[in-house]
DNA sequence: AGCACGCCGACT
DNA sequence: GTCGGCGTGCTC
């Protein structure tokens, strides 16, 4: 007797796929448990226990499953409830949304290696000299790989000639699955048996008199043994003996000394010490209250607290009584906030009960954690960026999400293409658990939500130690010019207020959302800008490492000191980025040390964190950099921030640009002044009395959304309508454009829900040699979302099979960014 | 997606 | 002839 499963495989393929099981081993293939399965031509892949069915397939010859990989289900029901709603509403397969979610350690494949088939009989002269190569290569290597292959041949396309080498009856595939995983372990050795009693260790010592350094080892042994029991670790025995590894290996090798390896846990933290929690002000515990109450409603909280108001001791206070009551707690914040200060700072309070999950983990890590968090035995507070909230929870008591407002929760390229503060949402409602968002600056479709009493609105009004909020201030750039008054692109009123802080021992930081020197070069004989090859966009001057740069596909070239289109040597640059702040800064101040922190200088693993560290322990007066700038960092003695150009933000051509020119630079503004003093800020701008630079130098939050979300209506954008976009790229122009108008026509039914624009090529036509169109569906919201997503999908389907198309990729964003 | 197969044009 | 490019179909 055979059974049915249905097996769900990491492929953006919306189908499941049947399985057969014997009977006998039908008990183990419970839901959520790994499969190796066959798929295809004759790959492995890994899959996921689903389902069970009766209906014995007909139309195809079902495969048997290779085996389980799980004793336990490693995928909770409640993931499964997730990954179908992910699945659904961002319109992606559920394989996708598995892909994302699993730690790619989960995941095995199988390789397909070449063997010598045994006995084989052949001849030089039957062979091709490719063929004799990978035989002779093979009699001196039992196993090769398909790429080996590659490049014992040199040759791309390979598959021929092995096919004539098995039908020869000369060699036989094998696939061969690798294991991912490895535990980590650490060598410890000890004693030998035969040196268990006082007599037999005397004699030991004597026999060592004239290896000194082995008797060494074996008195530091005896030490350490006092402390930490028979079992030493290898490497701690090596320094306190002041020994090597070599003197080591010569007692193992004497049989003195017996060594074995233990699993070592790659992820739990062990402080065993908590810190005092801090006090909370009548604020916070107002704050605290309310959210509360909102609980009590069952509805999200949106806490909306001013920088440096303290949002994280509320935080913690939440966490700690939902991890008494035996809970889990997912605490989620934008990537670049989860630093060093702020983990060891959790972990701190909550002891070992800490679990940290974000990319800078390694896939290895990332399963250990999996692991702990499936075995729900304790409780965690479990901190980590976007992909956390699709881990196993089981219990879970609270979701918080930090910076809600932050774009970099939404996923961009592979699909699911999701939103993780959304995704929370629902992940809270399967678990019933409290939800909050926190945030200084939050996104309008949040507000709205609390304006809709679909969430309920907390606040923190002010500072922490009652500090006010820092003093902002606009600089006319326009005004600056016309009295002659800058230096470059330093403002007489920037520079002076500089000088006063470095006058007090104060520290500066300067904002410029923009990396490299200058993001054009221009000829001035003839008005030549050097483009990128790849891309429809101008080439960046990096001048620190002398050369243009395309911030879209990466291209450069050594910078030119000549137009390449009229030899001019007459060229300038245009526009400012960090770079250029930074050598500006250099030459207006040569006392003062600045740094610069941009995705250029951030690069190496811990180069963030070493520029964090030296701004803290106040090694250089000033720091120059991007938006990185507006996440998660806490500097205590900067007492001024200078944004030099604020136009650039409020010029770009997204419905959301005034929105995100708020947040960031009532983010940025936030990082001065955060002890005692009241801080300032400098914003130059060639358009002061913008309304958007008015609202945030007197912390208008209110005004903003009125205005904002006004605009939003009348232009039919969200939070009042749900935008979908449905973009296309192609090498070729032409079939971009008919690809992006078929479909456009496709989706005219849906020009009655609400709005139907394109399609259009975006700002950026072209990157990467790939022309882009989009299209944009904006949908009132009292139409059946499903309904409209189930066109889309029938459009795209029939769209999929249409020949001409198939060089056209089309995907499809849902609450795009 | 990833892969094999098959057709076709560009070389030795 | 042989090699690699690219379009097509398929995955239980």
């Amino acid at each position: 007797m055979k059974q049915y499963i249905l097996v769900l495989l990491p492929l953006p393929l919306s189908r499941i796929f049947t399985y057969e099981v014997s009977s006998d081993a039908f008990h183990l293939a419970q839901i959520g448990i790994r499969v190796a399965v066959p798929f295809g031509k004759n790959k492995i892949q890994t899959g996921i226990v689903v389902g069970y069915t009766d209906d014995v397939p007909t139309e195809y010859e079902v495969k048997s499953i290779e085996f389980f990989l799980d004793e336990e289900p490693i995928i909770t029901i409640e993931q499964l409830k997730l990954w179908k709603w992910i699945s659904q509403y961002y319109m992606c397969s559920m394989g996708q949304v598995m892909k994302a979610a699993l730690p790619k350690s989960f995941l095995l494949e199988s390789e397909t290696t070449l063997v010598l088939k045994e006995d084989s009989i052949y001849s030089q002269e039957d062979l091709t000299d490719n063929e004799f190569l990978i035989v002779e290569a093979l009699e001196n290597k039992a196993v090769l790989k398909i790429e080996d292959i590659i490049s014992i041949t040199e040759r791309k396309t390979v598959m021929p000639i092995i096919n004539n080498l098995i039908a020869k009856d000369i060699l036989t595939l094998k696939e061969e699955v690798k294991e991912r995983y490895k535990p980590k372990t650490e060598n410890f050795v000890r004693l030998h048996e035969n040196y268990a009693n006082d007599n037999d260790l005397r004699t030991l010592l004597n026999t060592l008199e004239r290896a000194p350094k082995q008797k060494d080892v074996i008195l530091a042994l005896f030490t350490l043994r006092a402390k930490y029991g028979d079992f030493i670790k290898r490497s701690v025995l090596i320094e306190r003996s002041q020994s090597s590894s070599n003197t080591i290996k010569a007692l193992l090798d004497k049989e003195i000394l017996v060594q074995e390896a233990f699993r070592i846990d790659r992820v739990k933290s062990n402080k065993e010490k908590g810190s005092e929690l801090k006090t909370l002000n009548t604020d916070q515990q107002k704050a605290i209250d309310n959210i509360k109450l909102g609980f009590e409603n069952s509805k999200p909280v949106l806490l909306h607290g001013v920088t440096s108001s303290g949002k994280t001791e509320v935080y913690v206070r939440l966490i700690l009584e939902e991890l008494e009551k035996g809970n889990q707690v997912l605490y989620l914040l934008p990537e670049i906030a989860l630093t060093t200060q702020l983990i060891s700072r959790l972990q701190n309070y909550f002891k070992h009960k800490v679990l940290v999950y974000h990319s800078r983990y390694t896939t290895n890590e990332r399963l250990e954690t999996w692991n702990h968090i499936l075995d729900s035995k304790e409780s965690y507070v479990i901190i980590g960026a976007r992909s956390a909230v699709l881990l196993p929870f089981s219990k879970l008591g609270l979701i918080i999400v930090d910076e809600e407002h932050e774009s970099s929760f939404k996923q961009f390229d592979p699909a699911p293409r999701y939103n993780a503060r959304d995704t929370a949402i629902v992940l809270g409602q399967l678990f019933n658990s409290r939800i909050l968002l926190g945030s200084a600056t939050p996104s309008l479709e949040s507000y709205y939500n609390v304006k809709s009493s679909k969430y309920y609105l907390a606040k923190l009004k002010r500072r922490f130690n009652n500090v006010l909020m820092p003093e902002i201030n606009m600089v006319d750039l326009k005004q600056k010019l016309r009295k002659k008054k800058m230096k470059g692109h330093f403002s007489d009123t920037l520079i002076a207020a500089i000088q006063e802080c470095f006058e007090n021992q104060e520290q500066v930081i300067l904002f410029q959302n923009r990396r490299g020197y200058s993001p054009f070069m221009e000829c001035n004989t003839c008005g030549h800008s050097p483009q990128c090859p790849r891309c429809d966009v101008s080439l960046t001057y990096h001048k620190y490492k002398g050369q243009l740069r395309c911030h879209y596909c990466g291209f450069h070239t050594a910078a030119p000191t000549h137009c390449a289109s009229c030899t001019s040597n007459d060229l300038s640059t245009k526009g400012l980025g960090t770079e250029q702040v930074e050598q500006e800064f250099k030459e207006l101040f040569p006392n003062h040390s600045i740094l610069r922190m941009d995705l250029d200088t951030t690069r190496g693993k811990n180069s963030y964190q070493t520029i964090i560290n030296q701004v803290e322990n106040q090694e250089v007066d000033c720091l120059v950099g991007t938006q990185m700038l507006t996440k998660g960092l806490d500097f205590r003695n900067v007492a001024l921030v200078g944004v030099l150009n604020a136009d650039s933000m409020l010029n770009f051509p997204d419905f959301r640009s005034h929105e995100r020119c708020f947040q960031l630079l009532t983010q940025v503004a936030g990082r001065s002044g955060r002890t005692n003093k009241r801080g300032k800020v400098l914003i130059q701008s060639y358009s002061p009395d913008h309304q958007i630079l008015q609202q945030v130098s007197v912390y208008d939050y209110h005004t903003m959304y009125k205005q904002q979300v006004e605009d939003r209506y009348q232009f039919k954008y969200p939070p009042y309508y749900r935008m979908i976009k449905i973009s296309f790229k192609a090498k070729d122009i032409t079939r971009v454009q008919e690809a992006a108008n078929w479909f456009y026509k496709g989706l005219q039914p849906l020009e009655s829900v609400g709005q139907l624009l394109g399609p259009e090529f975006p700002a950026v036509a072209r990157i990467r040699n790939q022309y882009l169109m989009n299209i944009f569906l904006k949908a009132d919201k009292k139409h059946s979302i499903a309904s409209i997503k189930n066109h889309i999908n029938k459009v795209k389907s029939s769209f999929e099979s249409i020949a001409p198309y198939r060089s056209v990729r089309c995907v499809i964003d849902v609450d795009p960014y």
